[in-house]
DNA sequence: TGTACATCAGTGAACGCGCGTTCACTGATGTAC
DNA sequence: TGTACATCAGTGAACGCGCGTTCACTGATGTAC
């Protein structure tokens, strides 16, 4: 790490880094203000220059998770392409591909206890991902015929339990725990069969 | 409450419901020993006669809660009786009125952190309740042709996230908050999907 | 039935600790002139 | 370019607090004889 004087030059998004170390390893209530502030290379009071308290860091952290989340979950979904389908399954595997590679993150937003509402920012962010989401299931819809349909936020809701079922019950865990089947597999054939059920036919499976 | 002497009789049930009291209002980390104690009205040190640290209070709530949700999981299988799949939705909602009525032992189950081989009796509890779901998706699945069945303990697990999964993002959190549509909705079309996207026919939708 | 005694299940005080946060301060930076 | 000064982003010490846990203790209970 490179020497630093009497100013740090970043300290906020270090702090923000430090602390998504802390609660990807210890859980959600496994950080301190005090321990990320000593990660980051500053006195414990320093953090207090940047955020009004510990609610307001990690409501930062889940924020610039909902945000990540959003724009892999878009990249993911390449409006559409090249086939609803197959780019809905797609955000699918980027769910989870996000869960596994920012879990201090995933932690955050979902199991921190913050609310979505804590701040016009987060709230934003919060929002657009579901969006992504919701479009998604939109636009795969519309391949059914009309009488078929069911409600988009529905369907976007089914898709998002799933997915954080899985997450949450197979993901975290230590590899191999709880049975056979990879987090993986578990989302794809899940997602395979539900799809299926509302009439999708899908010619690999 | 009636007035006690020295003795308090039954602190170790005591101090566990006062737990978990504490744990569905506040979260996972919400109890600490000493509020525990003070709520069953006893000393600080008291609790340090039953149980050998706060890990183990935490377990045995949880293993209280495996047991109780086998158990409720079991009565609403009541063996398959009267078909398979009327039994295996019942078993779907008995998950989330498990999760609704008992929301401590649901937190100390699946969100405190606990390892399920803490002891072996938690172990044991918990692979109670996991075999009741296995067993109604391996009875269900009889019912279909061989070659399309799946492997029962992904059947089992699929219904286990999207039933997590919808416990922990919509039936959570405020109500109303996440959408128009109830958790018992959401649960209920779900698995209906799902079902149906394995090749079980429903005729009521 | 009465008594001595082992065992059990509490008490109350104390411990060391680390936390979140505040405060007066100071070193560094950048800007106006 | 040089200097005065406002502003910013750190420090270090201190606070009050509540926690988990330990310990020597004591009141209550139950049992052997």
């Amino acid at each position: 790490m490179a020497k630093r004087g009497y100013h740090h030059g970043n300290l906020k998004q270090a702090l923000v880094e430090a602390a998504l170390d802390l609660i990807a390893e210890k859980g959600p209530q496994g950080f301190t203000m005090a321990e990320a502030a000593k990660l980051a290379d500053v006195s414990a009071a320093a953090p207090y220059r940047h955020f009004a308290g510990r609610e307001e860091l990690i409501a930062e952290m889940a924020r610039q998770g909902f945000d990540l989340f959003a724009d892999l979950l878009e990249y993911a979904y390449r409006d559409g392409q090249p086939s609803p389908l197959v780019a809905f399954e797609a955000v699918g595997r980027a769910y989870l591909a996000f869960a596994r590679k920012h879990p201090g993150h995933y932690v955050a937003m979902f199991e921190s206890g913050v609310m979505p509402n804590a701040s016009p920012d987060l709230a934003a962010a919060c929002a657009r991902a579901n969006q992504v989401l919701v479009r998604a299931a939109a636009d795969l819809s519309q391949r059914l015929p009309p009488d078929r349909r069911p409600p988009t936020e529905m369907f976007a809701a089914h898709i998002s339990a799933i997915s954080h079922g899985i997450v949450e019950l197979y993901a975290r865990a230590a590899p191999g725990s709880r049975g056979p089947f990879s987090p993986e597999d578990l989302l794809e054939t899940g997602i395979g069969i539900y799809l299926r059920g509302l009439g999708f036919l899908d010619p690999d499976r």
